[in-house]
Formats: structure tokens, sequence, C-alpha cells
RNA sequence: CGGGGUGUAGCGUAGCCCGGUAUCGCGCCACAUUUGGGAUGUGGAGGUCGUAGGUUCGAAUCCUGCCACCCCGACCA
């Protein structure tokens, strides 16, 4: 048990904050619902970020930047689009502000805005606008642009990473000439996040269409990887649109084909957040603080030294110096702890709520023995090894740490998706199991909606390459097709 | 927007009912001893008690207003 983090069993959601709060990753702002991303926690959506960024240039993309502020009118466009995120927008209308004398300042309400401004939710919008003046012919597409962006959604209730008010993510928006290359990009780029969800983070994740009433405003088919948390509940961890021609059309965006025939461009867009990072945070950690997955800790091998005199310490830095040079050039990332203003226990402690995935102890006893201690965060177990082939033995450690980081949160996902065929058996697993549950549903929104008002249980998603299966709704008793996997969801 | 909290040193808190100028722990600074799992001792620094009013000889404490944030719910990525 760690200092100051409470139980996981305890109070999964103070933990979680515990985490986030202790492991250096963030803090709250003096802004309600904002959060200040703090270096230790940023450098790990540094790392998200170069990866994605790479996995999206090899799949054709460019970044580009659109604009923070979106014209009212703009928004209004796309009448279900709009419906989705009205209510929570934030919305600039006025440029200046003056003092009243009383040594006040205030909104200068002569300095009114023409036309308000909404500080972007999301932008299609505002790239269809844009899209508009760059495609006149099918020899202008596709266009496949990505943005790395900051975006504002008023939410009632936030939590660090998971829901802020303010928070980053990519949002990538693509315009085709078919609507069968438009669904191929959404299920590729639902691929690229899948891939990054599970070899990069670790955390497994179930691919899946959502159904209508959970579909993106805009959209004809949202697609999405759900991946389950240590606490039984549902995590969306990315979601890629297919949008049909919906923007093209509010925003008059055509193109002449081959065929010299005039049609809207089809779209899709597709993003994922610093959520993220708390998928990462919830799917692997514990309590003694973050666990992180190999190829995401920014820092992935510590070294503390262990001494008693100065001597000591040159005879252990002399050999740590070595070691760090033949780690450093097999592209793993070393820290060499030799602050002399903290004792080895703190260090331990600190490095394991960091999360830091390998530590190797060398003390005087093991520059005598020619051995190092090694301790891995995951297992929290620890070995003495010799000093002899280090630089083989750890980069195999590391990947053998990421596979069985996510190999636990794959059998635990697996133990909790069961299937349930009564109403009253979803119920129970609901509140005494959670997890996924996978059960029949007569594909009609009322049935969700019940369900969901019921239970607070959603059907995350109809995963894809599911089986058919003839059975009836647990809800209605209807006939149905295919299971479906509900859960409580974040 | 409903419900529940909290605002006192960098952090966490006691004191508030019953008014008399603020307690303790962590952290911080100095020195010494320490260093194989969050060290110990001694000394030291650090406070407009969220904010604006009111009552009072006197307010962290009582009264009124305001503000902020957190947690639970509805909403949502």
């Amino acid at each position: 048990m760690s200092k100051g983090i409470t139980s996981k069993n305890e109070d999964y959601s103070q933990w979680y904050n515990d985490i986030v709060i202790k492991a250096d990753l963030a803090e709250h702002s003096s802004v309600k619902g904002c959060m200040v991303i703090k270096p230790y926690g940023y450098s790990i959506w540094e790392k998200m970020q170069s990866i994605l960024d790479q996995k999206f240039k090899d799949t054709g993309h460019s970044n580009a930047y659109f604009p923070l502020f979106i014209p009212k009118s703009f928004f209004s466009k796309e009448a279900a689009h709009v419906e989705g995120f009205a209510t929570e927008c934030a919305v600039v209308t006025h440029y200046r502000l003056k003092n009243d004398g009383n040594g006040n300042i205030v909104v200068d309400e002569t300095a009114k805005l023409e036309e308000e401004l909404i500080v972007r939710p999301t932008s299609e919008t505002i790239i269809w606008n844009t899209y508009k003046g760059w495609i006149q012919s099918y020899r202008d597409l596709p266009i496949l642009v990505n943005q790395w962006a900051n975006v504002v959604r008023w939410e009632m209730r936030t939590r660090l990473f998971l829901r802020t008010t303010e928070f980053l993510w990519q949002e990538g928006h693509t315009a085709h000439a078919t609507a069968d290359e438009a669904i191929e990009e959404t299920r590729k780029m639902l691929d690229v996040y899948a891939d990054f969800a599970e070899n990069w983070m670790g955390v497994p994740v179930v691919k899946g269409v959502k159904t209508p009433n959970e579909r993106f405003a805009g959209a004809l088919d949202t697609y999405c990887i759900e991946a389950l948390m240590q606490d039984g509940k549902a995590l969306q961890a990315g979601t890629s649109h297919f949008l049909g021609q919906n923007f093209a059309k509010a925003f008059d965006v055509k193109f002449t084909s081959r065929e010299g025939k005039l049609d809207h461009v089809w779209a899709t867009s597709w993003g994922v957040s610093t959520r993220l990072m708390g998928a990462l945070i919830m799917a692997h950690s514990d309590d003694a603080g973050l666990v992180l997955p190999p190829r995401l800790a920014p820092i992935q091998v510590v070294i503390v030294p262990i001494h008693k005199t100065e001597a000591e310490l040159q005879n252990i830095t002399a050999f740590v110096d070595i070691l760090y040079a033949k780690l450093k050039r097999l592209g793993i990332s070393v820290k060499y702890d030799d602050r002399d203003t903290q004792r080895p226990g703190f260090k331990f402690a600190e490095y394991e709520l960091k999360g830091v995935p390998v530590r190797i102890a060398i003390g005087a006893r093991d520059m005598e023995n020619g051995t190092v201690e090694i301790a891995r965060r995951d297992t929290r177990e620890k070995q003495t090894v010799t000093q002899e082939g280090l630089e083989i033995f750890i980069p195999q450690l590391l990947e053998d740490i990421q596979n069985s980081i996510f190999q636990k949160a794959l059998a635990f996902r697996e133990a909790n998706i069961t299937k349930a065929d009564s109403y009253d058996e979803f119920k129970t697993l609901l509140d005494e199991k959670a997890g996924f549950i996978s059960a029949h549903w007569d594909g009609t929104p009322e049935t969700e909606q019940k369900i969901k008002e019921e239970t607070k249980a959603t059907i995350r998603c109809i995963p894809l390459n599911n089986p058919l299966e003839d059975g009836v709704c647990i809800y209605s008793g209807k006939p149905s097709t295919q299971r479906v996997l509900f859960a409580r969801a974040y």
C-alpha cells in the first residue's frame, strides 16, 4: 500500500484521482473543469501523439491546422450536428475589455461581435466550409488531413483526463469520391486506433459499431473501440465516423466525377483524445500507483545506486555509465537517479508511483558479486541478475512486461464479458459483476433507451465480425439475430 | 441543473457548537548522523483563516450576501 493512494477496492474513483495527482500527471486548474497537464503526464501524451502521428502519416495523412473559432452560422448548418453539440458550446460574444472607472475590468459592450464565435467542440463545420474551396474535381480527392488541437465541450461534470472542459485530441477529416472509399477509410482508422490501444497502450479493445442512439451527431455510422476498466466499466477509447454526404450537403461541397457527373463528396472523421490517458491509467495501475506499458513510458528504466561511501558511489557510477550508454544505444529511455538528497527507499516508492516499468538497484554488495537487482513494476517482482548481458536482458524484459501487461488486461476483459439471456440475469450481472454483458437486443432505439433508463447500461457497440445467432431480446422478447455488448460506461 | 461537501502556511488538517489573535502532520531551509523499501535528531522559516459586509471592546468562530472548487447524479469523448 502506498502513502496517500486510496485503495482501488475501497474507492475506485478516489484511487483514480489519487494516481493522477500523486503520479504527477495532472492537477486541477483554477478554471472549473479544466486541468493542468504536468510535465510527466504530458510526456506520456507526447509519446502517444508521436506514435499516432507516425501511423497517420504512414496511412497517407498530412497534418494541418484550422481555427479555434467557428462562426455560429457554420455551426448551425448540419441539423443533427448542431443538435448534438449545442448544449455544450462556449460562445465568444465580445472582443474587448475596458476599465469601468472603479478599477474593475469589464466587458466593453460596444465591442460586440457581429456574429458570435463558437469555440470548437469539434471541427467538422469549419473544415467542411474550408474544403468547399479545395474541391472541384475527383482529381482533388481524396483529402486526407489530420489536426492536433484542443477543443472545448462545456460538460456538466468533469473528471481529470476522462472528461475535461477543454481537452487535447487529434481529429482526422477526410473527403472521398465514393462511399465505399470513405467507409474503407473509416474502418482503416479504426484499425489504427485498435492497433495503438492494444500494442502500445496494452489495452485490449473491442472494435464495433455504435447504435443510432450512440452515434456521433451528423454521422451515418460511428465505429468505436471500447475498452474495459478494472472496475468493470467500459470506456470509449476512440471513434471513427462515416459521415456520408451530410457535411458535403450542408456546406455544398461538390465535385465533378471522372464521368463528368456532379456529386457531393463523401466524408469521414476520426479522433482520439487525452481521454486515452485515463484509459491507460485505469487499465493497468494498482494500489502502489501508475503502471505504464514500456512502449509509452517516458522513463523505461531507472537505475538507483545504493551506497554508503563516496568511493562506493564512484565505483557504481563507473559501471552505470557504461550500462547507461549501452541501453541508450538500444533506444531505451534510461534515468540514472544518483540524487543524494533522497534515500533509496524513497526513490523506489516514487518510481513505482510513476509507473516506471523497470528499476535497477545497484549497491556495493552487487558490485562485489557482479550482479544488480531488477524489479519489474507490473508484477512488483524482484530478481538478482548478473551484470553481464544486461543489454540483452533488459530489452527482453521490457518486451516481456509490455506483453504481460496486455495479456493481463486481456484475461481480465475476457473474464468480464458475460452472456445474459434474461433481463433479470442482465440486471444481476450489472450490479454484481459489471463488465461487458453480451445480450440479445431487438434493434430498436426504444428498447435501448428503456434499458439505459432502468439500468444505466448502454449498448457500447455491436462488435464487428459479430457471429449471427438467433435469440430473443432480453427486454422486449422480440426476435434478434445477434448479441450486442452492454455496459455501464465512463 | 438537482443532491452532498470543502475553502485556515506549498499540501493535508484541528479549532467553529460555547468569540479573546491559530493546532498538528507532511513538505521546505540549516546542521549532524544516515542510505539494500517512503530515515532520525536539533534548530528555523512560512498565515490578510475564500471574499464582502454586519453584530461586538474584540470574529477563523455568530449573522447576511457573494465567489470558487471537489464529490455523487442527469448529460457527454
